[in-house]
DNA sequence: GACAAATGATACTATTAATGTATCATAATG
DNA sequence: CATTATGATACATTAATAGTATCATTTGTC
């Protein structure tokens, strides 16, 4: 099963880096050899943290990205959410159409429980603790 | 995200069918009609059931299955892993060779005691809550 | 101002995992 | 011995993930 996907996974490693030279700006250019992961993707990937508000890009001859907030608030779930929509440990095949009893099924009452017991421990994670 | 999928759920589905009928042998045709899943898919599914112990089936006319065990003796996490294979939150890149530092990781340690912590609260799951 | 080097926007392709089908063999019951 | 069930196994489809490609726009430097 997939809790991070790669493009999440990425992004955090590349955020990590950012933020380990938050002073100036990163280039995909420098990204890509730091990390080795394929540059096209990547780009896409910094151009959502971007958009999302993580990222401040600089365009043109010696662009590239600066955090937009400090480490301690861009949190591992807002980066879950950014890539892989959100949070759900398993959708109910209820809505599906599948599944006819929503409200009765016991399954479903344990996997909201623990659900909830996985969101409030990765809400709690920030980049901060994982760039140290 | 899936923490369960498709034939797991099938399966759980189909097992509590079975317990709450568990004096006589139930046929994939009856589940069939009770659960509305793909036959063939259904098949399947029991087929590995009964394989790995936990339904035990009788061929022929009138044939079918029952429970091999207790439902008290079923557990969710067997389930998953019978379907999904050894329960992982997030496989690591690291040993895709994609990520270098497994050691190191910060986010590695964050997911496995997640993972610890989960695997926990699903080993405690079994057939008998789910089936009352 | 022209060029180079960067990101922005966006459409497309490939790969993998999940989901579902099909077929033939074998066994048990009446 | 026909019918109805499971056993074994190969195949096909669909959806999600992962990755590519292309052209436009912006900015710094000579």
């Amino acid at each position: 099963m997939k809790l991070i996907t790669r493009n999440t996974d990425y992004s955090i490693r590349a955020l990590i880096h950012i933020a380990r030279n938050k002073d100036r700006i990163v280039s995909t250019t420098e990204l890509v050899k730091e990390l080795g992961v394929p540059r096209p993707f990547l780009r896409k990937i910094l151009q959502l943290l971007s958009i999302n508000g993580i990222l401040k890009s600089y365009k043109g001859k010696n662009g590239g990205f600066k955090l937009a907030k400090d480490p301690e608030q861009i949190y591992l779930l807002t980066l879950m959410e950014t890539f892989q929509g959100k949070f759900k440990l398993t959708e109910c095949l209820f809505k599906k159409k599948i599944c006819p009893n929503q409200i009765s099924c016991k399954l479903r009452a344990q996997l909201d429980s623990l659900e909830e017991l996985v969101e409030n421990k990765i809400k709690e994670i920030t980049l901060a603790q994982l760039s140290i």
